[in-house]
DNA sequence: CGATCAATTGACCGACCTCAAGAGGTGTGG
DNA sequence: CCACACCTCTTGAGGTCGGTCAATTGATCG
């Protein structure tokens, strides 16, 4: 264990960013000092309330976590998934409250960013900033592409549409190509997050195993014919490249 | 008509801006010289196509547009509307090609805010790039609201969200408290920003009008008791306000 | 004054929901 | 090491909200 909290090294921020353009040592120095101390979470755990004063945000360094709320009806809407190297908890940059709850899909470690960090960061690091506003904007893409996949297609147009997502934004961590992935949710989770109940997610898997799409061996998920998958679904993946050549180039 | 297209006097975004923090002369005048030509687009005009190579943004200084996607049955979402100050056209920065078509909704005027110039505002006044973040954050929530709404909502649940909405955006520019407002949109219009189809938004239309939830009279749409109506759908306005505490201190 | 578009209404349909029960797997305590 | 509790997955039967199709009305505009 090589738990220093103040100095966390490789941290999974600035190697995302990385993943996007190139760092300077002093970029990545300034990153690495805006993140404080971590934490850990079992899979399940609440980081953070709907409502919760706070003034922190977090970089996911392993595993997954969603953020979720609660409607009044007792309904859940999951609206997001985060992997290792997102800054999550941006909903607390707008105001001092959670706009909506983060909870630990898997068993994972987050590490701290206090608000004042990030805005010193913005003020000394303006490619960092941009660079941010930019996954940020990619990221508000990948949410639009959600709400169409659940204002505009049926059920399994929704559900093949989720697994491609998810595996595109593992394959940013993962590196190489995959093809197949363990899905540490419920089917309950699942619905909670394309708007279908968790009978009907159920009935959808089976269909989609029925028709050839996918196969299901316990938690793993395995897809089959990803480029017809696409082609059925449009899916579009927004995480694997973002433009910076716009950003001034590093000091 | 003070049409001097490069520097354009008393743009909306740095007004909107100075609605959430204090802005300098100096920060101000870096918002108006990075804003270029100005577009006069008349309602239902396109602005930008779909995967339409684009290195610019656009920041609404007049009328409204929304930004949307059809999908490969002609199924269409609109994902968002646009108001003025809006910095919009942001999944350019992401990507080269636009990511979601943007429409006039009504007879708009925009003016153009290259890349590069965006680049060069982040860099040189990250102040104003923090801010910028905050706003997209807050758009992202109202964007996940949205995708709540569709997901678990019924359809008069849904109508009255967008409603409040749509409101709560226009008293921003609006200033005083508003309690009706011009729809420049048709039911078609709304079916494609909620997930529903035209036949049924004329039907929730009827059925809200029916409960004394509102009354329309042509365009114009009155919102009988705000108070209650947001009880009924748990809506929160996301633009009111927005911390800016932690940014530090203007130059 | 015809043409076009938006709003409206009716009849019927179907994708997804609700309710309910059973099966399989896992952890825990006795 | 078994028994029980609990959770998730699975399946069936029947109901409903919103969709589809189609026709009518009303408004706007050359």
């Amino acid at each position: 264990m090589s738990a220093n909290p103040v100095n966390i090294r490789r941290s999974a921020l600035p190697a995302r960013l990385s993943h996007y353009t190139h760092l300077t040592a002093e970029e990545r120095g300034a990153l690495e000092q805006a993140e404080q101390q971590e934490r850990r979470l079992v899979a399940g755990a609440l980081l953070v309330g709907v409502s919760a004063p706070i003034d922190s945000l977090f970089v996911v360094q392993q595993g997954w976590l969603h953020s979720s709320v609660t409607l009044a009806n007792g309904a859940r809407q999951i609206l997001r998934f985060h992997y290792p190297g997102d800054l999550i908890g941006t909903s607390s940059i707008a105001w001092s409250q959670a706009a909506t709850a983060l909870t630990a899909v898997s068993d994972c470690i987050v590490t701290e960013v206090p608000k004042a960090n990030l805005g010193r960061l913005f003020a000394t690091h303006g490619r960092i900033g941009g660079l941010l506003y930019a996954i940020a904007a990619a990221e508000s893409v990948a949410l639009a592409d959600r709400l169409t996949s659940i204002g505009r297609m049926n059920a399994i147009e929704r559900l093949a549409t989720l697994l491609l997502d998810i595996m595109a934004r593992l394959r940013v961590t993962a590196g190489g190509v995959i093809d197949s992935f363990d899905l540490p949710l419920t089917q309950a989770d699942l619905g909670d997050a394309l708007g279908l109940t968790k009978v009907h997610v159920n009935r959808t898997f089976r269909e989609m195993e029925a028709r050839g799409m996918v196969t299901r061996n316990g938690r793993r998920v395995h897809i089959v014919d990803e480029k017809a998958l696409i082609a059925f679904t449009g899916f579009v993946d927004r995480y694997a490249v973002i433009a910076t050549e716009w950003l001034p180039a590093a000091a």
